[in-house]
RNA sequence: GCCCCCAUCGUCUAGUGGCCUAGGACAUCGCCCUCUCACGGCGAAGACAGGGGUUCAAAUCCCCUUGGGGGUACCA
């Protein structure tokens, strides 16, 4: 059997959407599985809406998910140029053939003209196609068009009779009818672009690929690119149809569900690994057990077989719940460089960390790493570690202390930690323990007074861990920091 | 309008005629752990869209209805 070529083919007019990058990393996966080639193509003929910057992002994009190509931008390949717009002579040698077959002509017919005979066809109760008038026009004809100053775009000759047959490797069989559903479509525009329905072929054909893995929506356009495949003499790759994915509400997913580009995930400190693994359970399931997939398992089980039919609604909880299992499973060290460039960007880090910076910080993230969701989230839950200028949650400071006896907890806390030989648990707790008989109280009452201060909220890691990293100078001039806030608020 | 695709807990899914009083994961709720929040552990609730067939037997096969999605461009 031949080599399995695969590709993924994004039009740069945008950011890259979950939707494509699932497309994307299916294909990948189908690729690396068979040991097969994947191709990046950059579908830019739509010059008024592709973009150089949005064919980076894309790269990026992909980079960033780790979906190497094999033959693409940046890679060269042997069946080159990569970019639609590079490979127009291409698309007219094609176009020319089929003209030279009978099958294509020129049409003449305005799209005003087109569309009002659409109008009447839905109006009819059938199915809206080309009618065929510029099938067989005669010399005469043709120059009155010309003389009008019409231009002419290409349509393609499609079958009058029969049914196409797609072989779909997730959907199985689906039939077309040849007469109502594929009619004789534009494959040349009238400013010298082939549309995409034609360049996809060409492209495909002409890149020797062998499976065509892509949303569901190109599903009714495949009737039309077979019969270009076999009026071309070209081998039809297999199909693969994936499902589409959605929004909440059940519509096809859009910006307007919120974050949907992957650079958008990226920024929000998603981890690759947890954006490949939930994306391939988009629509792929592997058994009744697992959830969790590394990238190699993913490559070894990955199969078109395992593709389910029906559309995937996305599911941000899961996906966030999922890059905490990723971060968690993170070293200390790997965990240090991803969170790095977040604690930079807020001022937490400099740009050049010191060695016992980065040490202190290893054991800081040591206590957040259950903590954290996205890797951004550790800007917020880490900053009182680093500045002192961090501020009170008010509302919390109002309920916690406020409470009688907190200046009395806080300055025996205040003194313990003074007179302690080492700030840990082994010699805090049992002066801890001391005071709680000495004001009847309990562990949270002192605790949790004790945390407000030091941090300004009512959430961290456990509070020995706390006084042990802050060190006994900040924590002694937090407590009275914090004394003198409650005072001047009045608070006590 | 016409055509195509799809249909299991709120969500992602397992299930390919008997193993299903339908399994797992996220989310939800409760309990445990506990100085808070996470993590972790235990448990609860929660689905075969509806109707007809076929069969000894149907979530699984067929048909219809309903619902959702897509296509129908000189967009890709």
């Amino acid at each position: 059997m031949s080599t399995v070529r695969v590709r993924f083919a994004p039009s740069p007019t945008g950011d890259l959407h979950v939707g494509g990058a699932r497309t994307a990393l299916f294909n990948w996966l189908f690729a690396r599985h068979h040991g097969g080639v994947f191709v990046l193509r950059i579908e830019d003929t739509d010059a008024a809406r592709s973009t150089e910057a949005a064919t980076q992002v894309i790269l990026d994009a992909l980079e960033y998910l780790k979906l190497e190509w094999d033959e693409g931008p940046g890679k060269g390949g042997d069946f080159g140029p990569y970019y639609q717009s590079q490979r127009l002579d291409l698309y007219k040698q094609y176009a020319d053939r089929l003209l030279e077959i009978g099958r294509a002509y020129h049409c003449y017919c305005t799209p005003e003209e087109l569309d009002q005979r659409r109008q009447e066809q839905i109006k009819a109760g059938q199915s809206t196609r080309y009618d065929g008038r510029c099938r067989h026009l005669t010399d005469e004809e043709r120059q009155a068009f010309e003389a009008e100053g019409r231009v002419p775009v290409i349509r393609f000759k499609s079958l009058e009779e029969g049914e196409t047959k797609v072989e779909d490797l997730v959907r199985g069989t689906v039939i077309f009818d040849n007469v109502t559903q594929v009619d004789d479509f534009v494959i040349f525009k009238s400013d010298g672009m082939p549309t995409y329905n034609f360049a996809v072929v060409v492209d495909d054909a002409l890149m020797k690929i062998t499976h065509v893995i892509r949303g569901d929506d190109h599903l009714s356009n495949t009737p039309k690119q077979i019969q270009i495949y076999e009026a071309l003499g070209f081998a039809v790759p297999k199909f693969a149809h994936i499902p589409m994915i959605l929004g909440p509400d059940k519509s096809l997913l859009s910006k307007r569900h919120g974050a949907t580009s992957v650079t958008q995930f990226y920024e929000e400190g998603y981890l690759a690994e947890a954006m490949v693994n939930y994306l391939a359970l988009l629509g792929w399931g592997y058994d009744d057990s697992q959830t969790i997939f590394s990238i190699p398992e993913l490559i070894e089980k990955f199969s078109l077989e395992r593709v389910s039919k029906n559309p995937a609604v996305f599911d941000k909880q899961k996906l966030e719940w999922m890059n905490g299992v990723y971060i968690r499973e993170l070293t200390l060290e790997g965990l240090y460089e991803v969170c790095l460039p977040f604690c930079q960007k807020a001022g937490l880090l400099p740009e050049e960390v010191s060695p016992e910076l980065k040490d202190y910080t290893l054991r800081v993230l040591e206590q957040l790493q259950s903590r954290l969701k996205l890797v951004a989230d550790v800007v917020d839950l880490a900053r009182y570690f680093y500045r002192d200028d961090y501020e009170y949650n008010m509302e919390v400071v109002q309920k916690i202390l406020t409470k009688p006896q907190t200046e009395e907890i806080l300055g025996y806390v205040h003194a313990a930690v003074k007179d302690a030989p080492k700030l840990d648990e082994e010699h805090l707790k049992p002066q801890f323990q001391e005071g709680l008989k000495k004001f009847g109280i309990k562990m949270g009452d002192l605790i949790q007074p004790v945390r407000v201060a030091l941090t300004g909220t009512n959430v961290s890691p456990g509070i020995y861990d706390v006084l042990e990293l802050l060190g006994r100078e900040r924590v002694l001039a937090r407590i009275e920091h914090t004394l003198e806030m409650l005072k001047e608020k009045e608070l006590i």
